[in-house]
DNA sequence: AAATGACGGGG
DNA sequence: GTGTACGTCATTT
């Protein structure tokens, strides 16, 4: 039997592999219970440490954990031939067991490929590779496929993924929902074909037709397994699901005693702990948070918006707008239905809407991902780039017979956070507002510089080429001229096969669907290969190597140093840069100029690296490095390094914030931003603020006895409770600042026990309102004093900037 | 100056 | 990844 593999698992209970696969319309799974993940064993004599490692028995959980095979066999490191021990245990969880064990033995250097879980363990053993074909033989019971043999990779066109998303609305009276006893209001599903439902157990009136009312939360629970079961999607996704819908539901499922038996064997959902978040398994589904994949754009760069939500994410990638709905109101429509009842099930609906456009929108390109590293969709929605090269390195490692390093242990890694070394360029900004700028980026720099420049921890400094190897500027390092190293063969087969894909798209029509493949495959090669460079510095890589990567960044300055001096002779005036990237001023020069510019530029580059046209912008705000506003000719704002206006902020420092930025990159006005700032200021202090504008909120994380330092939101829950409210851990403190005197702490006041007392207009301008718009407002040559002066009495530096 | 605690996505 | 982010900022100590 065929089909193409979209997920993989190991289960630990039955120590068995599974393996999904889709064939047309059809899925079934695949068992397999007869592997075992083998590790191998540097020794000073591998004879003489091989008949002493056949015999070890180690004593425990009333078995005897002993290995089943060891032989030596000749293996590569970095290139180099090696003869290691290779040891395979009874079970993977021996593993650890036997590998601790061996690590104290005499004669014994390194240990390798010990630390790769079983389930990805066998995906690269077997060269699989999800969204690809897989070819399993064995006897077939129902949609299960007991593996006589090994299942081995088949070229398959992928058939299409189901999807369905869902959104869940949750009672919250005490600022922050308890999952032990506040209900879910309501889940809202979407999915293929325009199915849309909204399931609640509050029994208001509506003529609105997807909603469907049930009795209980139970039930509701209930239906939303049913529906899931029944519509069968191969694809759940939701919006922060990781972190909070589906922690949610499994809580309340917990106490109703309802069973989440979303797993299409019907099994219940798996919560697997990774990095803050618990990722949910579906078993025969992909679990999908759409928010996984969003953050991994912005890690990128890819995207760049202040706050990540839902409504901001759907608007800027989709160009449109969702029904927003306060999360302060939630409560009220609950308790008295009417008319925000509606407008909540509405907002329901549209949340669940939003991720399955978004999920439609991303995917493509998560699944090339997927295909390129080897590793289920699953795992490589959740992965960071320096992880996914990390595993198309272990697979790419495996092919080659290498052995994988080890990732380092506690105290290799606090050693490699010790050493430092010179990064990019990055060039002080020519401070202020600008107009017609124009970006140029040079994405593959660095991988083109590693292919370029043979860079690989087994050709830096070698013994082979010293004093003839190739020099890297300003180190006294050099690379080797004999042998090709394994990255720079990697990443260049990834250049390769990029440029590639590329001609085939230019004879594509854009609106096809063989395009928007492609497109998301030549894209996915080129996170991947911009990848590496980050891989080799981050000290946790099993690659990891300082003198690589601080070869990269000194071949980097090197180029982008080299094109803002041509940029400069070529009449533009480059206002900043960083890195791979400079924005110029077109300086009275044309777009075509600028794309000429480009092009004579790329004829001079060697081999592979190029130069790219990021965009064109009417207007920038340079406030220092990495600090940065820009518009693009959408009227899209990117916000670099500026975005500290959080939740524990007041909405008046938000609002400010925004403002002073659209009146800088939208109207081109200093003076009008200037203007916002005092006013905002002037009403602060003549008390006109209202009170939803001042309030803070910040979450109590803790019981109130365990703060060692206690901040303004411990002091407002203190009094809370002190008026004999309920304050517990994981509540929102609503608190305001008030006039008076002592410490910060001692004048924060919860909006419940705020009375007639004065807020203080000293705290919110400058403790809230000029640090958020301060920064900005400087670089354009203005002081606290200027803006904050009453009108009428002092110009400031007004006068002459007008 | 150092220590402490909160932010993010979600509701 | 048989595991518990991470870099930044405000306020207290």
């Amino acid at each position: 039997m065929m089909g193409v593999l979209f997920d993989a698992e190991y289960v630990d209970e039955t120590r068995e592999m599974r393996l999904w696969l889709k064939s047309g319309e059809r899925v079934f799974f695949a068992v397999d219970g007869s592997f075992i993940p083998r590790f191998f064993v540097e020794g000073e004599d591998p004879e003489k440490l091989a008949r002493v490692v056949e015999k070890i028995e180690i004593r425990g959980n009333g078995r005897i954990i002993r290995p089943v095979s060891v032989r030596t066999v000749e293996m590569k490191r970095l290139g180099n031939t090696v003869k290691v021990l290779e040891v395979v245990p009874e079970q993977p969880k021996d593993i650890q067991t036997l590998r601790r064990f061996i690590r104290e033995m005499p004669g014994v250097r390194q240990i390798y490929n010990y630390d790769i879980p079983v389930s990805k363990y066998y995906l690269i053993s077997c060269g699989l590779s999800p969204m690809d074909g897989a070819e399993v033989e064995g006897e077939m019971k129902g949609s299960e496929v007991i593996l006589s043999a090994p299942p081995k990779p088949v070229q398959l066109t992928a058939p299409r993924l189901s999807m369905m998303s869902f959104d869940i609305e949750v009672y919250n009276p005490a600022g922050s929902p308890r999952p032990e006893k506040d209900p879910i209001m309501m889940i809202g599903l979407a999915g293929d074909g325009g199915f849309r439902r909204v399931l609640t157990w509050r029994r208001f009136p509506t003529k609105l037709d997807f909603v469907e009312v049930l009795e209980s939360e139970k039930k509701m629970i209930e239906r939303f397994v049913e529906i899931v079961r029944e519509r069968d999607p191969d694809i759940l996704l939701g919006y922060n699901t990781d972190f909070f819908d589906f922690p949610y539901l499994r809580e309340r499922a917990r106490i109703l005693k309802a069973k989440l038996a979303l797993g299409r064997d019907g099994s219940e959902i798996v919560a697997r702990r990774r990095k803050f978040a618990t990722a949910t398994r579906v078993r025969g589904r992909i679990h999908i948070d759409v928010f996984a994949m969003v953050d991994f754009l912005a890690t990128i760069g890819s995207i760049r918006l202040v706050h990540y939500t839902l409504e901001n994410v759907y608007k800027y990638l989709l160009g449109k707008d969702k029904p927003d709905f306060e999360f302060t109101k939630f409560v009220e429509a609950w308790e008295k239905g009417g008319e925000a009842w509606e407008r909540l099930l509405v907002y329901n609906l549209s949340d669940a809407v939003a991720a399955l456009e978004l999920g439609h929108e991303l995917l493509s390109l998560f699944l090339e991902l997927s295909k390129i590293v080897g590793q289920v969709p699953f795992d490589v929605v959740r992965m960071t780039p320096g992880q996914m090269v990390e595993w198309l390195l272990i697979a790419e490692g495996f092919r080659r017979g290498e052995l994988i390093p080890a990732r380092p242990v506690a105290e290799t890694y606090e050693e490699r956070l010790e050493e430092t070394y010179t990064g990019a360029y990055v060039m002080e900004p020519v401070k202020g507002l600008h107009e017609n700028l124009v970006v140029f980026d040079f994405r593959s720099l660095y991988p083109s510089i590693i292919v370029t420049h043979n860079i690989d921890p087994s050709t830096i400094n070698c013994s082979c080429c010293a004093g003839t190897g190739e020099r890297v500027p300003d180190l006294p390092y050099h690379t080797c001229r004999r042998r090709r190293g394994f990255l720079p063969e990697v990443v260049e087969k990834i250049l390769k096969a990029r440029f590639d894909v590329k001609k085939r798209l230019k004879d594509l029509d854009r609106e096809s669907h063989e395009y928007k493949q492609l497109n998301a495959k030549q894209w996915a090669l080129k996170i991947i290969a911009n990848s590496f460079y980050g891989m080799l510095g981050y000290p946790k890589a099993r690659w990891y190597c300082k003198e690589c990567a601080e070869s990269v960044t000194s071949f980097g300055r090197h180029y982008i140093k080299w094109t803002i001096r041509m940029a400069e002779e070529a009449g533009f005036r480059v206002v900043y840069s960083d890195t791979d990237s400079l924005h110029c001023l077109l300086n009275g020069k044309s777009r075509d100029d600028a794309m000429r510019f480009l092009d004579d530029v790329n004829r001079r580059l060697p081999g592979m690296i190029e130069l790219e046209l990021e965009g064109f912008y009417p207007r920038a705000v340079y406030v220092t490095k990495k600090r940065y506003a820009m518009i693009d000719e959408e009227g899209r704002i990117t916000v670099k390094g500026l975005e500290f206006v959080r939740r524990d902020w007041a909405a008046i420092a938000k609002h400010t914030q925004e403002a002073v930025l659209r009146a800088l990159l939208e109207d081109g006005s200093r003076e009008k931003a200037a203007r916002i700032i005092k006013e905002i200021v002037e009403r602060i202090r003549r008390g006109e603020v209202s009170l939803e504008d001042l309030v803070i909120y910040t979450q109590l994380k803790m019981p109130i006895e365990s703060y060692r330092s206690i901040g303004p939101h411990v002091v407002a829950a203190k009094r809370l409770r002190e008026a004999g409210r309920e304050v517990e851990p994981g509540m929102i403190i609503a608190y305001v600042q008030t006039r008076g005197r002592g410490s910060i702490s001692e004048r924060a006041y919860p909006v419940e026990l705020l009375g007639d007392r004065e807020y203080d207009p000293d705290y919110y301008i400058n403790h809230q309102v000029l640090p958020a718009v301060m920064r900005i407002m400087e670089v354009l040559g203005y002081s606290e004093r200027d803006l904050t002066s009453r009108p009428g009495r002092q110009r400031g530096l007004d006068f002459f900037l007008q």
